[in-house]
DNA sequence: TTGACAAGCGGAACATTGCTCCACATACTC
DNA sequence: GAGTATGTGGAGCAATGTTCCGCTTGTCAA
């Protein structure tokens, strides 16, 4: 209403106005401090215990993430985000097919740290409900770039269907356990492997 | 120690003494509520009301399930085990395919109510360790007769790994929201139409 | 049938944890 | 520097898992 609040609206895109700076810090170390609670002592630690390790009140921590889920679905959304996003400074500080397996190996790496996860993700919460889209949103275009990269180099001859390899890993990091992740890198050195060759037409069985 | 006891451990063949006939029907009552309320509030339901609805104190139901999850296992173990028994009654009431296809059915209705429980059985829990293996124990020896029954009486050409089947199954229900029952039940069709003829020698793709 | 007592019961009480509320503090605007 | 919207912190509430223990009851020898 007031001139001032259009003002600070003009400078910003959307809300009327940007977060305090001491609330965007206490939003970042509380993100920070759940990732790391999440990995030593699963999805469903105490949210105190995670206030705590932030350095902020209970308070705070419920004014931005209004349930515990939002917590974990943000948090979630966070390491797709990071994830996805080395895929594009792996692709400009490596040849594409060292970018494409070094990329990969970090997605097994993100799978492996999703065990809790998996549990919540089929828990019912509507809060996780958008998550497996975000997912795809995010990796989908990212593995998508390196194939095409490394293609397009002549380092592999097919382009397989990104979201049926992100799948397919998925799946050879969901069936084995934590400390048989040397297997899943097999398989994967296997995948990129066969990516590198001229597919043979299959026959029979 | 004493004759009585020695006398009693005679009768019996393991513990010391039977369980009291109260702590017989309670335990029962019990699990039948549990199932029942996981049924239609989930397995994270408050145990209160399980004792609640079973009509005993909280007391009780901790004594003989001291955690949680012993409670939701033991409902599991129990509902494999009627799952799995149905296989030689329908056996002895019709005719081997028939039986087969009834089975089945019960095995996909089965799955359909375990929707909550996929989630409980990744939450690390030790409790829920040995419920796959308890799951394929059972199941697998059930179906299997089933398979060998109708294959010896020439109602079906081919005798799939029961454990393959088992699986494919359990995945379709995974996949599919609780409504596409239907689907499950028109793929299980399928597959079981596929049994019934010679395989046909598959050539390319 | 009865008495004795171990086995079992029930629920009050405690512990943990998700979440709310609001008096107080502080970053931002002018 | 003052005023105020914004944000903070943690006490406290409610729900729920779990323990504890005095009371009740099924069981069995006599």
């Amino acid at each position: 209403m007031t001139k001032q609040k259009d003002a600070v609206k003009v400078s910003k895109d959307e809300k009327k106005r940007p977060l305090r700076a001491d609330a965007l810090r206490n939003e970042d170390a509380v993100l920070q401090a759940a990732k790391e609670i999440f990995l030593t002592s699963g999805v469903n630690a105490p949210v105190r215990d995670i206030a705590a390790k932030a350095g902020v009140g209970i308070g705070t921590l419920y004014r931005r993430f209004p349930q515990r889920s939002d917590l974990v679905a943000s948090v979630f959304r966070r390491e797709v985000d990071d994830c996805a996003a080395k895929a594009t400074t792996l692709a400009t500080e490596n040849a594409p097919l060292k970018a494409l397996k070094l990329w990969l190996k970090c997605y097994v790496d993100f799978l492996a740290t999703k065990k809790g996860l998996a549990a919540a993700l089929h828990s019912g919460d509507p809060a996780f409900e958008a998550l497996p889209a975000y997912f795809r949103a995010n990796f989908e275009p990212a593995l998508t770039s390196l194939l095409i990269a490394a293609r397009d180099s002549g380092e592999i001859k097919e382009v397989v269907d990104p979201y049926d390899l992100l799948r397919a890993i998925g799946n050879l990091s969901v069936t084995n356990n934590a400390d048989d992740i040397k297997h899943t890198y097999r398989i994967l050195d296997l995948l990129i492997n066969g990516l590198q060759f001229e597919k043979k037409t299959s026959r029979g069985v």
